[in-house]
DNA sequence: TGTTTCAGTTGCAAAAGACAACCAGTTGCG
DNA sequence: CGCAACTGGTTGTCTTTTGCAACTGAAACA
């Protein structure tokens, strides 16, 4: 009965698992983002991340079997192989920013030279943002996890409490001890 | 003179691989997300990712060592050990969520049944969002890198042309090449 | 007191990554 | 044309990381 605990993993899938499968992989997103800055042939991305060929073919081919890179011989020479970035690939700014801007933060100071900046005013992006239905910012403390079927539902009772641990103000409540619960009555 | 790329690489130096030393690392998101979902102990995290004992073991320790959890004896059982968030870990919460929205939005279709909303209308969040400084949401198509020096400098002057491949509208501009005629001249 | 739980550690097999060498199509050049 | 150089790989070997199972030591439990 080593399966009992699946049924219970489940409940909390989400979509991180799926992005993980590709971009969680060593490198991804170091091609990624040498994509985002303008690398489109093997060599370059090679001399660029300082990776080893076999890997570098093994991601390259990864990215492009899950469509966030596009393989296509290069017009102008033809020994060339261009990849570029698909709309898919282009979605994953968002998540390569936050993780940039993340380890800007707390990482040891680097003047990120290239600063990159809104093209209108030429100013340095703002930090990426959770943002509500109807565009607030939220931090971790606006958050909180509900079942499907009570979304929009304002609940006034009280939050299932933990049995041995209380939860911090922001975390996200253990919805899933309180969907055990459902389903075991 | 193999080091000649150094130079190169160090130029689009960011926050990327200081945040990856951590959590590129596998099963680091995904015990980042168990942790935001309350589990605090360790056989928790063991029966909730389904991973190894050793290597859990070592996650967390990295991920103490880096100060996105905290290591706490638990006073109501002096066996357990309590893993937290710490204000670090707790802002690695945009990345995890566009990571988890990319994933929910191009993999197999998944019913992400505990669904993130805001506390107050209780309705499910927006996507993670790159904002400007002063709040616009912005596309991929409306940044662009520029030199520290040039901040704020409204340019209309050409901009530096790829020798070989054109700039998809949208991709970042490469600077490197600018940079590196700047820095040869 | 013996048993169970918790949080690990240790040893071993398997998978993934790094490094170097080799290879098949171009391409540029005399 | 003939040949060296370049590009984008592949193959083989070694090292590191991961997965699995068994074991440990301290605390709780009965």
């Amino acid at each position: 009965m080593k399966d009992l605990r699946e049924p219970l993993r489940e409940l909390i899938e989400c979509g991180l698992p799926q992005a993980l499968e590709v971009m969680g992989e060593r490198w991804s997103f170091m091609i990624l983002r040498a994509s985002f800055n303008g690398v489109h042939h093997f060599e370059e991305f090679l001399s660029e991340l300082g990776i080893a060929r076999n890997i570098l073919s093994n991601r390259l081919a990864k990215l492009v079997e899950h469509d966030i890179l596009k393989r296509e011989p290069c017009p102008d020479d033809r020994r060339k192989v261009e990849y570029r970035l698909t709309p898919k690939g282009f979605d994953l700014l968002p998540a390569m920013l936050s993780l940039r801007q993340w380890g800007q933060k707390y990482g040891v100071e680097v003047e990120e030279n290239p600063v990159i900046v809104d093209e209108i005013d030429r100013l340095p992006i703002g930090p990426v943002s959770i943002l509500s239905h109807d565009g607030r910012t939220l931090t971790h403390e606006d958050l909180c996890m509900v079942n499907r079927e009570d979304l929009g539902k304002r609940v006034d009772g009280t939050v299932a409490e933990d049995n041995c641990c209380k939860r911090e103000p922001g975390e996200f409540p253990r919805l899933i001890d309180g969907v055990e619960l459902k389903r075991a009555g």
